[in-house]
DNA sequence: GTGAAAGCGCTAACAT
DNA sequence: ATGTTAGCGCTTTCAC
C-alpha cells in the first residue's frame, strides 16, 4: 500500500523552545554543550527535543556561523580502488571533526573540475581537498588561489607555492621497483605511462631510470608514454612489440597500463614471469587473485588521506607559514609476476582470442 | 611564498543591487531568470554580477525555498567499479537538474546506514537514493518510511510497499547463465554467495537453479553461502573442496565471492577452464585481460541510475501512485573462464604458491 | 515593473 | 542564567 512520501513539517529551534517553557537562545545553548543553563532548563529542554525528535538543521545553523562545516573534495574518478577507499577515507575523517564531505568526480576532465570548484566556492565549503586530473599547475588550482579558498592537493601533486600537498612517494617506490628488476637480471626494461600526468609520472620515471642506471650503466630502458587516454598508448604498445622489441620486463607507471600490458601479452600469448616479468604502479584487489599474481606499489591511502585533512583541518583553523609538501612511502609487492628473464623464450608470433 | 588562504567575504545580492541601483528583490528575480523585469534594469544587474563575480548561495537560496535541492546517495561502499560508477552516474543525473548530490558510504554497516541516513534528513535533503547494505526491510527504509522521506532504494532489492525499486534483474541474469553452463555440459555445478544480503542473493539462487533443473532435472548444484562476510565464505569454501567435491563449474553471485573462487582455484592448482569453469555476477575491468578472461554478468549501471534518478525526482516533484519496482536486464559475457567439463583432470592436490 | 517587509532556522551579542 | 535583538543570504508575497 502505497505510503504517502513527503517531509512533514520537522519542529524548528522555537517549538523546542515552547514546550520547554524557555527561549531559543537558550535551546541553541544547550544543543552546543553550553553549561551556564540551570540544569533544570536544560533537562525540560532535552525532554522536549526527545519528545519532537528534533535535531538541529545543519545548514540554518551554517548559515549563521562564520565558516559552513563542509568539506569538498574532487577526485579525478570514482570507478577505482585507489579513489573509492580515498573517498571513504575522507569521509569518514570529515565526520569525525562534525563536517560533511561533498565529494565530486571531474572526469579526468579539467574543465570539469573547475566548473566543480566554482560549485563548491558556491557552497562556501570550509576547505577542499583536490585530486586534480593533471597536477598542481591547473586551473582548479589556480581558481583557488584566485579566490582566496582554503584547500590541500593530493595524489597527482608534488609541491605548490600556495598550498600543502600530500601525495605517495613516487620516485623511492619506483627506485624500489628498479632495485628488484634489475636484482632479478633484468636488462632491458619497458616503462609505459600516461604523460600528461606529468607531476606523479615524472617522478616515477626519473625515479626509476636514475636508480636502475646506477646499478647497472649498461641497462637499456624503453619508454613509451601517451599524452592524455589509455587507447593511444595501446596502439603505441602494440606497435612497440610489432617493430620486434623483447624487453625481459615491463613497469607501468599506473593502474590501467597495467591492464593494457597484461592485454596485451595476452595477444600475443606470452606469460609471466616467464616470457615476460611486470610490476605496475597502483595495488588492485585482483592482483593477488590472476595467475599469475600481479606485482605492484601500493600506495598508503589512508596516510594521505589522514595527513591531507590534518593539514586541511589546521588551515582552516588559521594555521599559518608556508605550505607543505608531503610524500608518503608506498609499500612494493613482489609477486609472481616477475621472475629473472629468459626462463621461456618469447613466442614470436601473436597468438591471441 | 606562502599566499594567504582564507576566504575574503563574497559579493552578496546586496552588494549586486546597490551596484545596479535597484532592490533585491529585483536582482534575485533577474537571476532566476524572470522576464518582467525592465530590460535596462536587467542589464544593469548583468553588468553588476559581471563585476563583482556574483553568484547565488546555493544554500541561503535552500533556505528560504521550500525544499532543498540536494540529493543524498547512500551507496555500501565506494571501493568497487559498481559503486564508484553508480556514484559518478548519480552524480551526473543530479547535477543535470540543478540539485548536487551528497554521497556517503555506508561500509556494508545497516547501523551506519541509518546514522547516515539520519543526517541526511536533518539536511532535509529533497530525496535519498539508497543502496541497502542488505535488503528493502532493513532500518533505513523503515527510518525513511517514519520520517517521510522520499527516496528510492536500489541494487539490493527485489520490491518496496512504500518506495520504487530499481535493481539489475538477477533472476533472469541467472537463468542465462545456468543455460549457458547446462548447455556446455556441466552437470555439477557449486554456487557460491553471500546469504545476508538476501534480496538479490536468494533471487539469483533461485533463478539459476530453477532454470538448471529444468533443463537437465538430474544436475547436481551445491551451494555455498556464508553469512555476513567474505573470509567465512573462502573457510567454507575449503572445507567444500577438502571434502572431496569436484563440481565442474563454479557460479559466483557476487564480486569478491568471484575473487574468492579463483584465489582457491590458484591454492589448488586449477587452471580455468579446462579444470574447472567459472562464471560470476558482476563485471570488472580486470576480468578480460586475466588469463583466462573471467565470465560475468554485466549490470546495467547506467540504466539503473537513470530510472532510479527519474523515479526519484518523479516523487519529488510530487508524484503519485503505488511503488514502482524496476527490473533491468543484464548482460552475460561469456568468456574463456567457461568451457566444457572435463578437459583436463582435476589435480588432486594442493599445490600453491 | 519594482521594492519593502517578512521570514527560512539558527546563533551571537548584548541586555537584563 | 536567560531572553531580546539582529542578522546570515536569499526568495516571495504584496502593495505600490
Amino acid at each position: 500500500m502505497a505510503r504517502r512520501q513527503g517531509q512533514q513539517r520537522r519542529a524548528s529551534i522555537h517549538d523546542v523552545a515552547s514546550h520547554a517553557g524557555v527561549s531559543a537562545a537558550t535551546v541553541s545553548k544547550v544543543m552546543a554543550g553550553v553549561t551556564t543553563v540551570k540544569s533544570e532548563n536544560a533537562q525540560r529542554v532535552f525532554d522536549a527535543v526527545e519528545l519532537l525528535g528534533y535535531r538541529v538543521d545543519p545548514l540554518a545553523s551554517d548559515m549563521r556561523r562564520a565558516k559552513r562545516r563542509i568539506i569538498g573534495a574532487i577526485m579525478p574518478e570514482f570507478e577505482s580502488e585507489f579513489f573509492g577507499q580515498m573517498v571513504t577515507q575522507l569521509e569518514s575523517l570529515a565526520e569525525q571533526r562534525g563536517y560533511t564531505l561533498v565529494a565530486a568526480s571531474s572526469r579526468e576532465s579539467e574543465a570539469r573540475e573547475t566548473e566543480i570548484l566554482a560549485r563548491m566556492h558556491d557552497w562556501r565549503v570550509a576547505g577542499v581537498v583536490l585530486a586534480p586530473v593533471r597536477n598542481e599547475h591547473g586551473p582548479a588550482a589556480a581558481f583557488m588561489k584566485a579566490n582566496g579558498m582554503t584547500g590541500v592537493l593530493i595524489d597527482r601533486v608534488l609541491s605548490d607555492d600556495a598550498f600543502d600537498t600530500v601525495s605517495a612517494d613516487s620516485a623511492a617506490a619506483s627506485a624500489e621497483v628498479a632495485r628488484e628488476l634489475l636484482g632479478n637480471g633484468h636488462r632491458h626494461i619497458l616503462v609505459i605511462g600516461l604523460g600528461e600526468q606529468a607531476a606523479t609520472v615524472r617522478a616515477r620515471l626519473d625515479g626509476f631510470r636514475a636508480t636502475a642506471l646506477k646499478l647497472a650503466p649498461g641497462v637499456r630502458i624503453d619508454v613509451v608514454l601517451a599524452e592524455t587516454d589509455v587507447e593511444p598508448l595501446r596502439a603505441q604498445l602494440r606497435d612497440y612489440f610489432a617493430k620486434g622489441e623483447r624487453p625481459t620486463a615491463v613497469y607501468s607507471l599506473f593502474l590501467k597500463g597495467t591492464l593494457v600490458a597484461l592485454s596485451e601479452f595476452r595477444r600475443r600469448g606470452w606469460h609471466c614471469p616467464n616470457d615476460i616479468s611486470l610490476v605496475g604502479f597502483d595495488d588492485a584487489e585482483w592482483m593477488q587473485v590472476t595467475w599469475p599474481a600481479i606485482a605492484a606499489v601500493v600506495q598508503p591511502v589512508r596516510q594521505i588521506a589522514g595527513h591531507a585533512m590534518e593539514a586541511l583541518f589546521a588551515r582552516i583553523e588559521g594555521g599559518e607559514g608556508p605550505p607543505i609538501a608531503r610524500l608518503e612511502p608506498c609499500k612494493v609487492l613482489m609477486r609472481e609476476s616477475v621472475g629473472p628473464p629468459g626462463n621461456g623464450p618469447h613466442s614470436g608470433t601473436a597468438r591471441g582470442t
